[in-house]
DNA sequence: ACCTGAACACCGTTCAAGT
DNA sequence: ACCTGAACACCGTTCAAGT
């Protein structure tokens, strides 16, 4: 049954996802659902379960680097598939059993690799939850600007917004058009991955070599 | 209106904010708020716009990296007074204007700094939601651990997770107790910033120094 | 033309009536 | 004891009836 919400999230959406309709889809009473699970938040408990249960535990390999960063790919590859579970999951207010276990795996394979559980703590902070695969964007700009926009909306818009405008010009390599294709997600997520691994790797090389010194990135400024 | 429904939602959160409850807060007949807003979502719309507004357009100031932190931390500031501004933020599909005066302001910051257009882009894809001062942190653990929670379950949790556990314990300096004080948000907020800032600071000079080859971080493993 | 109450099409969940 | 339909207390929004 909470294979058949997923199912049912992976299809129509969450937002589109109500007792009353999941229990059309399984053809039963609305209220027979009420004997799976206790409320409607249990039940979102429970379809995050299952798809963090889908990533399994993250498995310890030669260097801590390519672990973790192996880790977190694959956790954003089972999450790309069920694209509701983003955010379900933030808006738990308790950590499930299936996601306890996964950090606690991850946290094994900064460990194994040296860090000191403070600056272990620091990482998986910093990480948030990039460390499942989520990109935390302000805005899906993956698609680019929408090409049916007028040519005077585009030129108001640069006028207003240069930098973005910019920005949204130099993704797009290909000259002649000025709506950028957009970028790319998969390349995004990996360039911020990897700064924050460099970081820590440096870091922990820094906490190594000053022994007990607490390790802390420069303060900007 | 939209200072009411700001100040609605500051007051009883947002998922207590319904249009019939806020015509009610306001002493109207739900349908008068029709005349201001489309519907709900250009309600919410509205009140992201106040609260990004309030933040301002970020400063430049002698040094890149100074401006740019200050300006995420400015935002940060504003956004902790309302809590619910995260959410809410995260669920529009369209950026609002403020929002982007707030991006390309701090994307102008960057550029001002030295930073290629290209790796800007990067920049900002990394910093995603923390350029507004969001931290997406997977769950609360600002707290630390109920203090009701029953000593046998608090060893139950440590066994099967303990990694989880010992950086729980670690954030507790004072000994003593088995239940960690939580940790210190704004420090870990900073610590990720910081940590990614400096990654910012070494590509920028690898760019500047290498000419026209792509500045990357390395490939984790 | 404007305002607004009732109504509509939904929710999640309670509860009592049926078996 | 179990199941389940009706009912309750809500939603956002439409729409027609009032002025």
């Amino acid at each position: 049954m909470l294979r058949a919400a997923v199912a049912f999230a992976d299809r129509d959406g969450v937002e589109a996802l109500s007792m009353r309709r999941l229990a059309e889809d399984l053809r039963v009473v609305p209220m027979a659902l009420y004997k799976h699970v206790a409320d409607k938040e249990a039940l979102l408990d429970g379809m995050v379960e299952v798809v963090v249960g889908e990533i399994g535990t993250p498995a310890p390999s030669g260097e801590w680097k390519r672990a973790v960063r192996d880790g977190v790919l694959a956790a954003r590859r089972v999450l790309l598939r069920h694209r509701w579970a983003y955010a379900v999951l933030e808006s738990r207010k308790t950590p499930t059993r299936a996601v306890l276990d996964y950090l606690n795996a991850m946290i094994g394979l900064f460990r194994a690799g040296g860090f000191s559980a403070d600056l272990c703590h620091h990482a998986m902070h910093a990480l948030g939850s990039r460390v499942l695969g989520f990109t935390q964007e302000l805005f899906d700009d993956s698609r680019g600007l929408d090409p049916a926009t007028p040519p005077e909306v585009v030129r108001e818009l640069a006028r207003r917004y240069p930098h973005i405008a910019e920005i949204a010009l130099g993704a797009s390599h290909d000259a002649g058009s000025v709506v950028g294709p957009g970028c790319d997600d998969q390349a995004e997520f990996e360039f911020a991955l990897d700064v924050l691994l460099d970081g820590f790797e440096r870091l922990r090389e820094r906490e190594m070599s000053r022994g007990s010194r607490r390790a802390a990135p420069s303060r900007g400024g």
